[in-house]
DNA sequence: CAGATGATGTTCT
DNA sequence: GAACATCATCTGC
Protein backbone atom coordinates (compact mmCIF):
# COMPACT_ATOMS: atom_id res chain seq x y z
CA UNK A 1 0.00 0.00 0.00
CA UNK A 2 1.72 3.19 -1.08
CA UNK A 3 1.33 6.08 1.44
CA UNK A 4 -0.64 8.72 0.67
CA UNK A 5 0.52 12.79 1.30
CA UNK A 6 -2.17 14.63 2.81
CA UNK A 7 -1.26 17.61 0.77
CA UNK A 8 0.17 18.61 -2.42
CA UNK A 9 1.84 21.68 -3.01
CA UNK A 10 0.34 24.81 -5.00
CA UNK A 11 1.81 25.40 -8.45
CA UNK A 12 3.53 28.67 -9.57
CA UNK A 13 0.81 29.38 -12.15
CA UNK A 14 -1.63 29.74 -9.22
CA UNK A 15 0.09 32.66 -8.02
CA UNK A 16 0.64 33.96 -11.86
CA UNK A 17 -3.06 35.36 -11.71
CA UNK A 18 -4.53 38.23 -10.93
CA UNK A 19 -4.37 39.28 -7.09
CA UNK A 20 -7.95 39.45 -6.37
CA UNK A 21 -8.27 36.12 -7.50
CA UNK A 22 -5.50 34.77 -6.31
CA UNK A 23 -6.60 35.88 -2.50
CA UNK A 24 -10.31 33.79 -3.42
CA UNK A 25 -8.58 30.90 -4.35
CA UNK A 26 -6.52 30.26 -1.05
CA UNK A 27 -9.07 29.45 1.03
CA UNK A 28 -9.47 26.41 1.94
CA UNK A 29 -5.99 25.57 1.10
CA UNK A 30 -3.22 24.80 3.88
CA UNK A 31 -0.39 26.92 5.84
CA UNK A 32 2.14 24.07 6.78
CA UNK A 33 4.94 24.63 8.72
CA UNK A 34 7.32 22.00 10.17
CA UNK A 35 10.10 23.34 13.05
CA UNK A 36 12.24 22.12 15.95
CA UNK A 37 9.01 21.77 17.94
CA UNK A 38 6.83 20.13 15.89
CA UNK A 39 4.23 20.58 12.78
CA UNK A 40 1.61 23.44 12.54
CA UNK A 41 -1.45 23.08 10.38
CA UNK A 42 -4.02 25.80 9.63
CA UNK A 43 -6.52 26.27 7.17
CA UNK A 44 -6.82 29.78 5.09
CA UNK A 45 -10.22 31.47 6.20
CA UNK A 46 -9.86 35.08 5.92
CA UNK A 47 -7.41 36.81 2.91
CA UNK A 48 -6.64 40.72 1.41
CA UNK A 49 -5.49 41.37 -2.05
CA UNK A 50 -2.96 44.05 -2.46
CA UNK A 51 -1.29 45.30 -5.83
CA UNK A 52 0.49 48.47 -7.07
CA UNK A 53 -2.54 50.04 -8.11
CA UNK A 54 -4.07 50.10 -5.32
CA UNK A 55 -3.42 52.98 -2.71
CA UNK A 56 -3.21 50.98 0.59
CA UNK A 57 -0.58 48.83 -0.69
CA UNK A 58 2.17 48.74 0.85
CA UNK A 59 3.82 47.99 -3.19
CA UNK A 60 2.53 51.37 -4.16
CA UNK A 61 4.55 54.02 -5.38
CA UNK A 62 7.32 51.15 -6.29
CA UNK A 63 9.96 49.27 -5.07
CA UNK A 64 11.34 49.67 -1.61
CA UNK A 65 13.75 47.92 0.71
CA UNK A 66 11.16 46.78 2.72
CA UNK A 67 8.47 45.64 -0.10
CA UNK A 68 11.05 44.19 -2.05
CA UNK A 69 9.43 40.63 -1.93
CA UNK A 70 6.21 41.83 -3.15
CA UNK A 71 7.90 42.70 -6.21
CA UNK A 72 10.30 39.54 -6.29
CA UNK A 73 9.11 36.16 -7.85
CA UNK A 74 5.70 34.89 -6.50
CA UNK A 75 4.23 32.22 -4.13
CA UNK A 76 7.21 33.91 -1.86
CA UNK A 77 6.91 35.11 1.66
CA UNK A 78 6.45 38.78 2.35
CA UNK A 79 6.42 39.97 6.20
CA UNK A 80 6.98 42.98 7.77
CA UNK A 81 6.52 44.32 11.38
CA UNK A 82 3.30 46.09 11.73
CA UNK A 83 2.97 48.16 14.68
CA UNK A 84 6.17 48.01 15.79
CA UNK A 85 4.62 44.56 17.42
CA UNK A 86 3.30 42.16 15.37
CA UNK A 87 4.14 40.33 11.95
CA UNK A 88 2.20 39.82 9.01
CA UNK A 89 2.44 37.41 6.69
CA UNK A 90 1.89 37.62 3.06
CA UNK A 91 2.21 35.42 -0.58
CA UNK A 92 3.60 37.55 -3.13
CA UNK A 93 2.03 36.96 -6.31
CA UNK A 94 2.10 37.89 -10.29
CA UNK A 95 5.60 37.99 -11.69
CA UNK A 96 8.65 39.42 -10.39
CA UNK A 97 8.61 43.15 -10.99
CA UNK A 98 4.51 43.28 -10.63
CA UNK A 99 4.42 44.61 -7.01
CA UNK A 100 1.59 42.24 -5.32
CA UNK A 101 0.37 39.85 -2.39
CA UNK A 102 -2.03 38.20 -0.41
CA UNK A 103 -2.45 39.04 3.36
CA UNK A 104 -3.13 36.30 5.44
CA UNK A 105 -5.25 36.51 8.01
CA UNK A 106 -6.44 34.25 9.62
CA UNK A 107 -6.41 30.12 10.04
CA UNK A 108 -9.11 27.96 11.58
CA UNK A 109 -6.49 25.61 13.43
CA UNK A 110 -6.07 21.94 12.13
CA UNK A 111 -3.26 20.31 13.32
CA UNK A 112 -0.31 21.46 16.23
CA UNK A 113 -3.37 23.27 18.26
CA UNK A 114 -1.22 23.13 22.06
CA UNK A 115 1.78 24.23 20.25
CA UNK A 116 0.30 27.21 18.61
CA UNK A 117 -1.61 28.06 22.32
CA UNK A 118 1.95 28.16 23.92
CA UNK A 119 2.98 30.22 21.62
CA UNK A 120 0.06 32.46 21.88
CA UNK A 121 0.39 32.21 25.36
CA UNK A 122 3.51 34.00 25.50
CA UNK A 123 1.77 37.27 25.11
CA UNK A 124 -1.64 36.95 25.74
CA UNK A 125 -3.33 35.62 29.30
CA UNK A 126 -5.99 32.78 27.83
CA UNK A 127 -6.24 31.69 24.28
CA UNK A 128 -9.50 29.81 23.52
CA UNK A 129 -9.26 28.11 20.13
CA UNK A 130 -11.10 30.75 17.66
CA UNK A 131 -8.32 33.07 18.91
CA UNK A 132 -5.24 31.25 18.35
CA UNK A 133 -4.89 32.60 14.68
CA UNK A 134 -7.50 34.63 13.90
CA UNK A 135 -6.31 38.00 12.86
CA UNK A 136 -2.60 38.35 10.65
CA UNK A 137 -0.68 39.18 13.98
CA UNK A 138 -1.62 36.55 15.66
CA UNK A 139 -1.09 33.76 12.33
CA UNK A 140 1.99 34.79 12.82
CA UNK A 141 2.62 34.46 16.58
CA UNK A 142 0.56 30.97 16.42
CA UNK A 143 2.77 29.67 13.29
CA UNK A 144 6.24 31.01 14.25
CA UNK A 145 6.41 33.23 11.08
CA UNK A 146 8.49 36.19 11.14
CA UNK A 147 11.18 38.35 9.32
CA UNK A 148 13.04 35.32 8.75
CA UNK A 149 10.75 33.73 6.20
CA UNK A 150 10.49 37.72 4.41
CA UNK A 151 11.52 36.72 0.43
CA UNK A 152 12.03 32.54 1.14
CA UNK A 153 10.27 30.46 -0.94
CA UNK A 154 6.45 28.85 0.15
CA UNK A 155 6.42 26.00 -2.39
CA UNK A 156 8.16 22.85 -0.22
CA UNK A 157 10.44 24.33 2.44
CA UNK A 158 9.86 24.19 6.12
CA UNK A 159 7.18 26.89 5.89
CA UNK A 160 5.14 26.27 2.92
CA UNK A 161 1.06 26.63 1.31
CA UNK A 162 -0.74 23.17 0.37
CA UNK A 163 -3.69 22.34 -1.19
CA UNK A 164 -5.34 19.52 0.81
CA UNK A 165 -6.18 16.06 -0.96
CA UNK A 166 -10.03 16.40 -0.89
CA UNK A 167 -9.94 20.06 -1.44
CA UNK A 168 -12.93 21.71 -2.46
CA UNK A 169 -13.25 25.94 -3.19
CA UNK A 170 -15.49 26.99 0.22
CA UNK A 171 -18.48 29.65 -0.08
CA UNK A 172 -16.69 32.94 0.32
CA UNK A 173 -17.45 36.20 0.27
CA UNK A 174 -16.12 39.88 -0.48
CA UNK A 175 -15.59 43.14 1.86
CA UNK A 176 -13.75 45.74 2.27
CA UNK A 177 -10.26 45.09 3.65
CA UNK A 178 -9.49 46.09 7.56
CA UNK A 179 -7.28 48.79 9.27
CA UNK A 180 -6.95 50.69 6.16
CA UNK A 181 -7.45 54.63 5.02
CA UNK A 182 -7.04 54.50 1.54
CA UNK A 183 -8.89 52.61 -0.85
CA UNK A 184 -11.28 51.70 1.63
CA UNK A 185 -14.28 51.16 -0.93
CA UNK A 186 -11.83 48.58 -2.70
CA UNK A 187 -13.74 44.80 -2.09
CA UNK A 188 -10.73 43.00 -1.57
CA UNK A 189 -10.54 41.36 1.41
CA UNK A 190 -12.20 37.45 1.48
CA UNK A 191 -13.37 35.33 3.98
CA UNK A 192 -15.04 31.74 4.49
CA UNK A 193 -18.73 32.02 5.00
CA UNK A 194 -19.88 31.45 8.61
CA UNK A 195 -16.66 30.32 9.63
CA UNK A 196 -16.12 31.31 13.15
CA UNK A 197 -12.35 31.54 12.79
CA UNK A 198 -12.41 34.83 10.84
CA UNK A 199 -11.18 37.68 12.11
CA UNK A 200 -14.52 39.65 12.15
C1' DC B 1 -20.76 42.51 23.12
C1' DA B 2 -18.69 47.64 21.85
C1' DG B 3 -15.57 51.33 22.52
C1' DA B 4 -11.23 53.37 24.25
C1' DT B 5 -6.36 53.16 24.85
C1' DG B 6 -1.33 52.04 25.32
C1' DA B 7 2.60 49.42 23.54
C1' DT B 8 5.84 48.95 20.14
C1' DG B 9 9.55 49.31 15.62
C1' DT B 10 9.92 50.80 10.83
C1' DT B 11 9.11 53.55 7.11
C1' DC B 12 8.35 57.68 5.03
C1' DT B 13 7.71 62.85 4.90
C1' DG C 1 7.44 63.47 13.85
C1' DA C 2 3.49 61.15 11.88
C1' DA C 3 1.55 57.11 10.18
C1' DC C 4 1.01 52.41 10.30
C1' DA C 5 -2.50 45.99 6.42
C1' DT C 6 -2.56 45.13 15.16
C1' DC C 7 -3.45 43.14 19.69
C1' DA C 8 -4.52 42.78 24.63
C1' DT C 9 -6.75 44.69 28.26
C1' DC C 10 -9.88 47.53 30.51
C1' DT C 11 -14.55 49.64 31.26
C1' DG C 12 -19.45 49.59 30.78
C1' DC C 13 -23.41 47.69 28.88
Amino acid sequence: MAKRTKERPVSDRFFARPVARVARDLLGRWVIHDTAEGRCVGRIVETEAYDERDPASHSYGGPTPRNAAMFGPAGHGYVYRSYGVHWCFNVSVGDAGRGAAVLIRALEPVEGHELMRARRLQTAKVCRDRELARGPGRVCQAMAIDGRHDGVSLAGGTLRIATPRGFCRPAAEASVRVGISKAVDTLWRFYVVENTFVSR
